[in-house]
RNA sequence: GGGCCGUUAGCUCAGGUGGUAGAGCACCGGAUUUUUAAUCCGGUGGCCGCAGGUUCGAGUCCUGCACGGCCCA
């Protein structure tokens, strides 16, 4: 409606081309080549015939001859349109006419010509035919400063990708690095599998979850918020090495590192325990940037980030001593608010004691963390999932990845005592009663049932792979490598 | 939830202390057979985010709201 004009010139432009008997939206192309193949095989192909197909990006009209780049998924490429040479099949007008005067920037379009250099060096398609594939009703934003507001590009992110080539690279590069990964685990033997996101029950970690209801089961269902109790199920029916890139849902705020619907990568492996995931983590995360980078050190955000084996090992409630002055366990809910208000956390006078020893020991240890880093052995407060820790009372034997204050993964032995679990579950369930609505409101007894059964000694992580995605393409924002991120809508 | 910033043409942006809304790109018409943000001449295009208020007069000042960004929690 506001563009009117502009919508409304190429409207009239698509009657013409029919009347003249051209159909603006064809049905198929064939394509021999792409740009940046053309642009590195010049000395093969200088005088062959290729056939190209794009959206032009820009046009420059001398009358005679015109020349345009056309943009592919592979880069742009320069065309020239030629009084004599450039025809439109079915059409009696000159090429250059049509160019002129039916072409504008933004439209598909395909063609067929010799390759060749302009006096400046530019590798070139001079068009024996073009044909236009499909045309454009909306003009392009400004071709020099491109399309920078950030709303649009989250809400129509088609047009990020058309015009911002950043754009497109963190999404190619988002591709590689799942594929990184899989391919990784697949190498170590891991077998993906794929588990219910619509679960009975919700659980394997904190969090408010997406309530939705089956109207063929007459059930209420939850978006899961982790699979992690369904992998464990796996490893109880005998497969040793799984794991599954999970789109998982959280019903909770938006910020830099937080989205509602992410991607978690868990993987568990029996008989390991988790030092043996810390090794694997390790590897993984230098195996990333050296494939992709070429070297174990990256930039993240003006930061060096170096991922040289082995990483640091810290211990969560030691390192947390040394800022507190005291053994954390041992002090008294009061203390422990003292210490959050004064910290400035928020609820920190309503919050339960491991949640809140959870909050400070981020604001106090993790937040300070710059290196890849393993904090290890937390609280078994915080930690209803993992095993006890070999030799410290009221620890567990878990670990974090740290970058930048950023987590990145979680790591336990995994609990496999049904008794113990059943008992953890139980004690959770208190801190739901008196409100937390991120514990479930029900014990997962289909899951303690399977544990009954046996479950041999494992060990499991989850990584957060937008968050992963983020580091390796160096993005800001979760939200810069998630395709089309949810906005409030606009009307 | 709190604080700060932003919202003006399709896009990128200007619009001291309140006084007839601008540029570049894009678009339309014309010239142009080697351009590279092509160039030259001429033109079209605005609910200044929305709603109130102050004022003779508001893009500009005040209040509220919406959407977005950043920071804090």
């Amino acid at each position: 409606m506001e563009r009117l004009d502009e919508f409304e010139v190429r409207k009239a432009k698509i009657e013409d081309l029919r009347e003249k008997g051209l159909e603006p939206y064809p049905y198929r192309f064939e394509k021999t080549h792409d740009s940046l193949f053309i642009k590195e095989h010049f000395d093969e192909l200088e005088g062959k015939t290729v056939s190209i197909a794009g959206r032009i990006i820009t046009k420059r009209v001398f009358g005679k001859l015109s020349f345009a780049h056309l943009r592919d998924e592979q880069g742009d490429i320069q065309i020239a349109i030629q009084k004599g040479t450039s025809k439109v099949p079915q059409v009696e007008e000159d090429g250059a006419k049509f160019f002129k005067k039916y072409i504008d920037v933004g439209d598909i379009i395909g063609i067929k010509g010799k390759v060749f250099k302009t006096k400046t060096g530019e590798v070139t398609v001079l068009a024996e035919e073009f044909v236009i594939l499909a045309k454009g009703l909306r003009p392009l934003p400004e071709k020099w400063h491109g399309l920078k507001d950030k709303e649009v590009r989250y809400r129509e992110r088609y047009l990020d990708l058309i015009v911002n080539k950043e754009t497109r690279e963190v999404f190619k590069k988002r591709s590689q690095i799942i594929q990184l990964m899989r391919e990784f685990f697949i190498e170590k033997g891991f077998l993906e599998v794929d588990t219910p996101i619509l679960q009975p029950i919700y659980g394997g970690a904190f969090a408010k979850p997406f309530e939705t209801y089956s109207n063929a089961l007459d059930t209420k269902l939850y978006l899961r918020i982790a699979d992690e109790l369904y992998l464990k199920r796996l490893l109880v029916g005998g497969f040793e090495k799984v794991f599954e890139f999970a789109k998982d849902f959280r019903n909770e705020g938006i910020d830099r590192l937080h989205y509602p619907e992410f991607i978690g990568l868990e993987a568990y492996a029996a008989y390991w325990d988790y030092n043996d995931m810390m090794e694997l983590t390790e590897e993984l995360f230098e195996e990333l940037a050296v494939k992709l980078y070429g070297s174990p050190e990256i930039d993240y955000q003006g930061e060096k980030i170096t991922f040289k084996r082995p990483f640091p090992r810290i211990s969560y409630l030691d390192e947390l001593e040394k800022k507190l002055g005291n053994d954390p366990l041992g002090m008294t809910l009061k203390e422990l608010r003292s210490v959050g208000v004064e910290l400035g956390l928020k609820n920190a006078n309503r919050l339960p004691f491991n949640r809140l020893l959870d909050k400070i020991f981020d604001n106090l240890v993790a937040d300070h963390i710059k290196n890849p880093t393993f904090v290890v052995d937390h609280p078994l407060v915080i930690s209803p999932l993992a095993k006890r820790h070999r030799e410290f009372e009221e620890r567990v034997e878990r670990f974090e990845l740290f970058i930048l204050g950023m987590e990145f993964a979680n790591a336990f032995s995994e609990l496999n005592d049904p008794v113990d679990q059943r008992k953890r579950f139980e004690e959770q369930i208190k801190f739901r009663q008196e409100g937390d609505e991120e514990i479930p409101a029900e014990i997962d007894e289909d899951f303690l049932k399977a544990l009954e059964y046996g479950m041999p000694p494992a060990g499991g992580i989850g990584f957060g792979v937008d968050r992963i995605v983020m580091l390796f393409t160096n993005q800001y924002s979760i939200r810069d490598v998630i395709l089309f991120p949810q906005l409030r809508p606009k009307s």
